[in-house]
DNA sequence: CCGATACTAGACAGATCTGTCTGGTATCGT
DNA sequence: ACGATACCAGACAGATCTGTCTAGTATCGG
């Protein structure tokens, strides 16, 4: 039910994360979609509420990925920063989705920001919470550097600069 | 002399960096400047003009401030760091222009990319330096680290996230 | 003094943006 | 069968965007 929905949420997630938030408009969104602009009003009150659909949606669907990564502790912390590490040396990843969102939102006070504090929240309690169950010292310390190092890894990986993401995913793991 | 033009790249530096520059627009940045829209394309032949040079001026004020950090090998490099640290650290920062930027053009075959590129390797060529007049073995993947750090460091800092910042600081000097 | 250059104010074109509205068709639950 | 809901096509309003143009003033080097 409501495949107008899914097409317009689907087209612009692709869109975007390929070009960016402010570019796409959307007639744009919805030519794609091949949805009427009334149907486009009628599910997303707004194209701020589309904006905001398409984070939710891909914070979900990042959170069923890293969910699935299977093991415990160090094991599967070395797994999580392996995917993250193989998806940016992907042909279409473009950065991080919400970090390339925060940059065109600067307001802090704003919809949009509080899902990407949401978004590295949650990543972080992932991090802290694999540490702590590996028995290591100092989780929270650990668990800032992880996420500042996931935060480069997805800028150095959209920029193209592999040899960045591999010493980043090297040192962590050195360093936990 | 042309005082106009000084004006116009200050109040774009100012606009751009602070609101992004797409949602910046022309109109905007002139009657800020308070100039004439004839004056401003007389000096910058489009939009894209003027974001080539709030980038390239950005580029070599950045230059400038850290060329002047004094001291050699480690002790300039985790000046260096400091220096960043404090700066990411001010109220006014909203991460670093080129990442941003980078953000704002998803298309890597572009001028501004370019340019983004060109200011990442030059940073990581004066890391690698600072690490080489230090007799520090490694220096090449070491130099990929701390520029993948600077970039998280950015980040965090323009998200407010100091916990990751110094998180940051301090495992690249540990481990350079 | 004169020509080039820098500057002012603001109208204008043409495109594009978000969001609303009209008007009609199809599907689905009850 | 019927009312609500989902969907279609596309016009429209009003704002805003980049870039050009007219028309005139001020400054400055030679």
């Amino acid at each position: 039910m409501s495949s107008a929905r899914d097409r317009v949420l689907g087209t612009a997630t692709r869109l975007f994360y390929a070009e960016g938030i402010h570019t796409v408009g959307v007639d744009r969104v919805i030519a794609d979609a091949s949805v009427a602009k009334a149907t486009f009003y009628h599910h997303f009150k707004s194209k701020e509420d589309l904006v905001l659909a398409y984070l939710a949606t891909e914070y979900e669907r990042q959170r069923g990925v890293l969910d699935a990564v299977p093991g415990t502790g160090l094991d599967r912390l070395a797994a999580i920063l392996a995917k993250l590490a193989d998806l940016s040396a992907g042909p279409g990843f473009r950065g991080c989705p919400f970090l390339n969102a925060a940059a065109e939102y600067p307001d802090a006070d704003t919809p949009v920001r509080h899902l990407v504090d949401d978004y590295r929240a949650w990543y972080r309690t992932l991090m802290r919470g694999l540490l702590v169950e590996a028995d290591r010292p100092d989780p929270d310390p650990k668990a800032d550097l992880l996420l500042l190092v996931r935060d480069g890894i997805t800028v150095a990986g959209g920029l193209g600069d592999q040899a960045a993401v591999q010493a980043g995913v090297r040192t962590a793991l050195a360093v936990v």
